[in-house]
DNA sequence: GTTTTTGAACTGACCAGTCAGTCTTAAAAG
DNA sequence: CTTTTAAGACTGACTGGTCAGTTCAAAAAC
């Protein structure tokens, strides 16, 4: 990677986590593109150097921002038995949360809204997070390992909406709480289903 | 009530009904004073004539509708026994947000929002309802009906979010699911835990 | 020499909020 | 019962401002 190219991957970097605080701040309307450009410190010309429009920058943000989530639950299942696969993706998604905190608060505001025109691309990337899950459940269940009367598609999504909820919940209340506290009562809660 | 009162009353309903079905797909900002006029079928006047600005329309609908939730709550515990009632909170809740399907999506968009004019509203109302889940929570703990090891304030915030995320998850992406059978599934899930 | 960024000016669509005027209703006056 | 009055409810064209997106010449970085 030449210096040309890492600038501009700076400058995309810059911009992506602008426009992800602005966003999970006001939402993606309230949010102007001077806004990001600002706060990114960069100029507004330069926005449209790097990206097509407001929307196709939100929508890479979003594919970025999911990719990396998915990675992450990957990598924490790899080669771990059901039981703690489950355990494991907690912890891989309060960690992911407590990383990339304005993202996850954009995702829990933007993941059920319906006729917006990222929608679609949206479905798709939840499908991608919330499938991971259930095919880490699934497993369990027909390894005899969990329950068989197990709902398999309400548990992934269960799981799934209670770390985001609970997590942006302790990040917005009570944010001082240390992050180990909340991990641990809810994995005690988890702990008890699985 | 005459017929003057009658009238308003009406054409208030009608605002609120327009504004939480345009505003749960589309978010606040997107949603403009003219979209919701047009639904509602009155003249733009006729929202100002009616609420101060906008944004009062929200807070009222905002209070209007956690006053809903909180009122389904208590009615649903009021003496039962601490197990069954947790249940019964989990029914309320799904049955609540059947009823008012758009409000309870417009919800698990903008509570979590931060910097916006009406978050103090919203936190008070979240504490309102989540509230009543953590005493009927902590009443079964202090009863020795549910484990002492509990944490209240994490679990009581965890079944309010694990019900908002898996019913409106089944209402955005599998509607036609009877019911019946999500709330078995989550009842089956949360009764491991109490 | 080429790519990337800057910054400021500009356009046109859109939108919250206003207001002078119209319609509706209840009740008082005849 | 009919007409008048007045407050209440509603209307929609209009205004002032905002914002996404464009343009471009000049400068900086490589």
């Amino acid at each position: 990677m030449d210096g040309r190219t890492r600038r501009r991957e700076d400058t995309r970097q810059r911009l992506f986590e602008a426009a992800v605080e602005l966003i999970a701040e006001q939402g993606f309307s309230a949010t102007t593109v001077d806004d990001i450009a600002l706060r990114a410190k960069v100029a507004k010309g330069t926005v449209y150097y790097n990206f097509a429009s407001k929307t196709a920058l939100f929508e890479e943000l979003l594919r970025h921002g999911i990719g990396l989530l998915t990675d992450d639950f990957r990598a924490a299942v790899r080669d771990l038995p059901p039981r703690e696969a489950v355990a494991a993706l907690i912890r891989a998604q309060l960690e992911y949360i407590r990383r990339y905190r304005a993202f996850a608060q954009l995702l829990l505001s933007e993941m059920w809204r319906t006729n917006r025109e990222w929608q679609q691309t949206l479905m798709l990337l939840r499908e991608q997070a919330i499938g991971t899950i259930a095919e880490t459940v699934q497993a369990g269940v027909d390894a005899g390992d969990l329950p068989d009367d197990l709902d398999v598609r309400v548990a992934a999504s269960a799981l799934f909406g209670v770390g985001l909820v609970v997590a942006v919940d302790w990040l917005v209340f009570q944010p001082d709480r240390p992050i180990e506290d909340v991990e641990r009562s809810l994995l005690g809660l988890v702990r008890r289903v699985v």
